[in-house]
DNA sequence: GCACTCAGTAAACAGTGTTCACTACTATAC
DNA sequence: GTATAGTAGTGAACACTGTTTACTGAGTGC
């Protein structure tokens, strides 16, 4: 990362360049992915369409910035919910449960996070970053005995299976079932419990 | 269902509009619901783009119609899999399976009955359907012992894991986990069966 | 003070879903 | 067998979309 120290107009650049991007994503948040267009999103920060596509390439360019940015905050809302303590079991359950909230929270973001077009790479690194960490706390809950693995459902099967159970929960909730159930954040614990139950020593 | 017997001319009707129907579906089982075009498609069965209007409100009632037969099409691959035998624990594993199968076979279509604008009602009565036999296998597992429940983890929450894990696996696969293990269906019944083993007797 | 860069514009282009007046054919009623 | 009503399908228009391109005008570096 060699950034040298911008001029006054990089900055102003870089400026506006944000202050698109945060305009996408407060128009994806109110109307969905499919809600965005380039005209309107022109219009409300007075500027013509034609003049996103100086710091865009296109609109799928523009929509892989905001999918990067939404990556970036999920990953730090549940980074600051997991304070780092001795008990993994309890780092996994609330990294899950941060999870499963911040999506019933952000229900446009999250899927836009999560559908088809988004393996462009442009949010890859932030999911590796997600696994990543989720794969620490799990080693590290089997290195201190916390933690029990089998030779057929080792520290990256656990890990696998963990986000695929909370982002199962995540996704059933915001897409078919919203709503449902008002009781689904304490219906969710129980069910990571289970799981996390079926691991630990 | 009261269907009086149709005259020949709606028997006609009824044909071109599942006509209508399967050229959509296979349009985006090959390019994606944002591929599907209203115009591409009444040039490729030789009608006008107006035409289409006589047999669909909208081009969002074409997709529920396509997406409420795609869910009656996993409906069925599913229930063709589990051979309903004594084995509850069998029955779960085999339709978790299928399901998670069903996605990564026809994963536009997967994605199309799981995003946002799903919850019109349209695919509701199928995604009931579903819900209910779920419900009734683990219920199964229950009476006749094979199964135990607790207080906080009863029939409809069994059931609800059970699907969440299926889903959330299923749903990585398809979105920003695309083929990157071979071994992924190995892998699915092992986490699977970890979860159906929370719950056996 | 001059030349140049470049952010931003206006207008056009090709595409989209949708509507509507109209045609041509078909099924029914007399 | 002929007149009538209904309707499947057309073609042109409308209001939108994302994107490109020639151009303008203000700010920067020399």
């Amino acid at each position: 990362m060699v950034t040298k120290n911008p001029t006054p107009q990089e900055r102003r650049k870089e400026q506006t360049r944000r202050d698109i991007l945060e305009n996408a994503r407060q128009m994806i948040v109110r109307q969905g992915v499919d809600g965005l267009s380039i005209r309107a999103l022109a219009d409300q920060i007075d500027y013509t369409p034609g003049a996103l596509y100086k710091y865009f390439d296109s609109k799928d360019d523009l929509i892989d910035a905001v999918r990067a940015a939404s990556f970036e905050r999920l990953n730090s809302f549940i980074a600051m919910r997991i304070q780092p303590t001795n008990n993994a079991a309890e780092m996994l359950l609330n990294g899950g449960l941060a999870y499963i909230e911040y999506a019933a929270l952000h229900p446009q973001e999250y899927f836009l996070m999560f559908n088809m077009e988004s393996s462009k790479a442009t949010s890859g690194e932030q999911r590796d970053i997600a696994m990543r960490s989720l794969l620490q706390i799990v080693e590290f809950g089997l290195m201190q005995g916390e933690f029990v693995a089998q030779d057929d459902y080792d520290a990256a099967t656990i890990a696998y299976h963990c986000w695929a159970t909370v982002h199962g929960i995540a996704s059933l909730q915001t897409t078919i079932l919203l709503d449902e159930r008002d009781d689904f954040l304490l219906l969710s614990r129980v069910m990571l419990q289970k799981v996390i139950e079926g691991f630990v020593a």
